[in-house]
DNA sequence: TGTACATCAGTGAACGCGCGTTCACTGATGTAC
DNA sequence: TGTACATCAGTGAACGCGCGTTCACTGATGTAC
């Protein structure tokens, strides 16, 4: 009654074993990076033969699209997550939208290795499947939610004489998860505010990478800042 | 009189193998990564013993310091002579800013494993040696040079009341850097040009890394409008 | 210009370690009658 | 409820490969007199 899904000893064990081989490799992953992952490292971490690990994952790159599955959906939740927050607290889409920001990169310092494995430079030979991209899209998609939403009541308006402009490079279903539909939204919103995203992980990947050493004073400010004018980029103000 | 540097037999033989060590261990990092880049293997290419490259290079990690090193001069020297074409063309800031970033896109583009190298996520285990920070500067240094010369021309202009705002999270040196200490360039142009270049260097890892499939239709045009949304943060605009 | 010694380049073997993946096999668990 | 067979988990050995780094050594190049 508690749990239905497993019946016999054997799926429940299995379950078990598959849980305990993934939480072993986060560890690892974490502790040596992706690059490092063994499968044999693994089985000894559990105490079991190497070639048993082979009855639970195909190969070492079916280890790796598990962790990069679970990443991208801790970050999708942690997204979710904050906004659900904001929306509780009737918070402005400003305020969600950075408070999303900000619980995203809450993430990536407390995941830093996780956080590299799905917005760093991709492991070299390995393909990502295409059970991935359900779950990488799902905290964008939580941003997305914020700007339609915006565009609803108003918060972010049109151009007032809404030009043309060039054809958007936007593939049509992601400009309608932006735009919610709406025909009064601005024509440029849905690059706008990839382009926002786009800075979003820039800026956290920046901070994670290194390159704000001997740069930036205070890393929680400069986020701030970033915030501040990523939301101005969209057409959201944040202290309103 | 041709070049002075090497005089003897045993010189220039040192110096045309550390070149020939540099090349293969370039050509190895394109084609296995930075992560599977092996003294043996550029020995093997080489055809000499293993234990031979070590008289030439310290560690493994010693071949990826130059690697990087190389890898940040050859973006700042792309940058530098974009910038040096723009300004001989007498192109205005906003132009020079865009054209700098095109640069930087096509050699990322050119390079991938290179950019990923210096711009993706760190090699684990690997600490950047001193040496790397002069080179890692250079190409920011231009858009720092843009920026500056755009507040002495007045294409950049001052917020009309020099609001105080937050004290300003960035280093004093970046900041004159940015702002070419100008004491009319608005307080947070830092903190602006900084934003942007976390975009610019994040939408070329977004394109790199895959985050922009079934996203973005068409590349060059969203580049382009990252490139114009930029300009636009920083104070400029493109189509003056 | 020639010899004696010092410096350096390159070799080959070795140390000690790692890896992914397969395969024949034992023994436990599950299922059908 | 009990037996016969099928399924699955886990083992241990093996294949074939890789790696970084050290060390004693040979032989060539450079330098001082």
């Amino acid at each position: 009654m508690t749990t239905d899904a497993p019946r016999t000893a054997r799926q429940i064990a299995r379950q078990e074993l598959t849980r305990a081989i993934t939480n072993s490799a986060r560890r690892q992953l974490i502790e040596v990076g992706a690059a490092a992952l063994s499968v044999r490292a693994v089985a000894r971490e559990l105490g079991m033969a190497s070639s048993a690990v082979y009855r639970y994952v195909a190969s070492r790159d079916d280890l790796l699209t598990l962790l990069i599955i679970e990443a991208y959906d801790m970050i999708g939740a942690a997204a979710e997550e904050a906004d659900r927050a904001a929306v509780e607290r009737n918070a402005g889409a400003g305020e969600r939208w950075s408070t999303v920001g900000r619980a995203m990169r809450a993430w990536a310092l407390a995941n830093q290795q996780q956080w590299a494995l799905v917005y760093g430079s991709p492991v070299v030979g390995y393909a990502a499947p295409t059970d991935t991209i359900a779950p990488a899209t799902r905290a964008s998609r939580v941003l997305g939610g914020i700007t339609s939403d915006a565009v609803a009541t108003g918060e972010i308006l049109s151009s007032d004489p809404p030009r043309p402009g060039p054809s958007l490079p936007v593939q049509p279903d992601v400009v309608s998860m932006i735009s919610g539909g709406h025909p009064e939204a601005p024509p440029d919103l849905p690059v706008r505010a990839l382009a926002a995203w786009a800075q979003l992980v820039g800026a956290i990947n920046f901070e994670l990478f290194g390159h704000l050493e001997n740069v930036v004073t205070d890393l929680d400010e400069w986020f701030e800042a970033v915030l501040r004018i990523g939301a101005t980029t969209v057409g959201l103000s944040i202290d309103e």
